[in-house]
DNA sequence: ATCCAGGAACTGT
DNA sequence: ACAGTTCATGGA
């Protein structure tokens, strides 16, 4: 992590490959999103480090993300934090050199890796959080995900209103596990989805499931295991949290129907392609198939 | 109306 | 191991 801290801000220095704009444009995928807000070129987003509510401001100054705490200024062990989270958030630690070096020489991501240079991995460091929105995003339209994630958040999340703005937080584990089937029904979830997320609550309430147990393990495919071992994750969701929470550039969610609608758009195909031919094109993306498939993502939103 | 959506568990062979 | 079925609802 390359870092400085200031008296009353952070700035962070990214690698090379980085653009702080073509991130915005993904965070601003969606209108119902709660868990940031865009101003003036600005990103705001709540967090919670050490029991303690920080609201950050974020900005792009002189090739560094600045961060600026415009509700209190946090301790200076609580800012190296926010630097961390910030840092994983945007997908810092991966040198992206390899992946252009690649796609410059692919004929799918070609012209994506030109119009979308600098755009990392948007990454969700909660671990909760990561497979909570995977099992939303089962089987469902996104808009309709997202309907449902703000619900989710609305109901059971921590909130902090500044000068009008209300700012919220993604419900804590510990706060679902409290909950019941029916409460999350009110919400339209599935009785399906109701189970897998209040099982996952309660497991990792239970710390049967950590973010820390799970770093652990010697490598990405055992990982993977140990998470397709939770009810409600299959492959697909297990791939997507390794992608957003643990920072796999070679996850590969085959089975996405939006990157096999992304290829199909990109091949000018009639029909979606199959799984073989898939994997074939994914032969040349070989250790960068996270990032082929966020920018095939990434051109669904043209 | 009709199809299907950023799947997974369950059931039967 | 593998294929078929069920879940269940909203968006386009």
């Amino acid at each position: 992590m390359n870092w400085k801290l200031d008296s009353t801000y952070i700035q962070i220095i990214p690698p090379k490959e980085f653009d702080f704009q073509e991130c915005l444009v993904f965070l601003n995928r969606s209108n119902q999103e709660l868990l940031h807000q865009m101003k003036d070129g600005h990103i705001y987003k709540l967090l919670k480090i050490d029991e303690s509510l920080i609201l950050v401001k974020l900005g792009y100054e002189n090739h560094m993300i600045k961060v600026e705490f415009p509700y209190h200024q946090p301790s200076e062990e609580s800012c190296r934090k926010v630097a961390e989270y910030v840092w994983e958030w945007f997908d810092l630690d991966s040198d992206l050199a390899g992946f252009y070096e690649m796609a410059a020489k692919d004929k799918v991501l070609n012209k994506m890796a030109q119009q979308y240079y600098g755009l990392r991995i948007l990454c969700i460091p909660d671990l909760f959080e990561a497979l909570i929105w995977a099992i939303i995003g089962q089987q469902i339209n996104l808009t309709f995900a997202y309907t449902l994630k703000r619900r989710l958040i609305e109901h059971f999340g921590e909130s902090l209103t500044v000068n009008g703005d209300t700012f919220w937080l993604f419900p804590s584990y510990k706060k679902i596990a409290s909950i019941d089937l029916e409460d999350l029904k009110k919400l339209q979830f599935t009785g399906r989805k109701a189970e897998y997320i209040i099982g996952i609550a309660n497991s990792m309430k239970n710390e049967e499931i950590t973010k820390e147990s799970l770093l652990l393990q010697q490598d990405n495919q055992k990982i993977v295991k140990s998470l397709t071992a939770i009810r409600g994750i299959g492959p697909w969701s297990a791939d997507y949290v390794m992608m957003k929470c643990f920072h796999s550039i070679t996850s590969f969610p085959i089975g996405d129907v939006g990157l096999q609608n992304a290829l199909k758009n990109r091949l000018g195909m009639e029909r979606k392609p199959t799984v073989e031919e898939m994997k074939k094109l994914a032969e040349n993306w070989e250790g960068w198939e996270a990032y082929a498939t966020f920018y095939l993502w990434r051109s669904l939103y043209e």
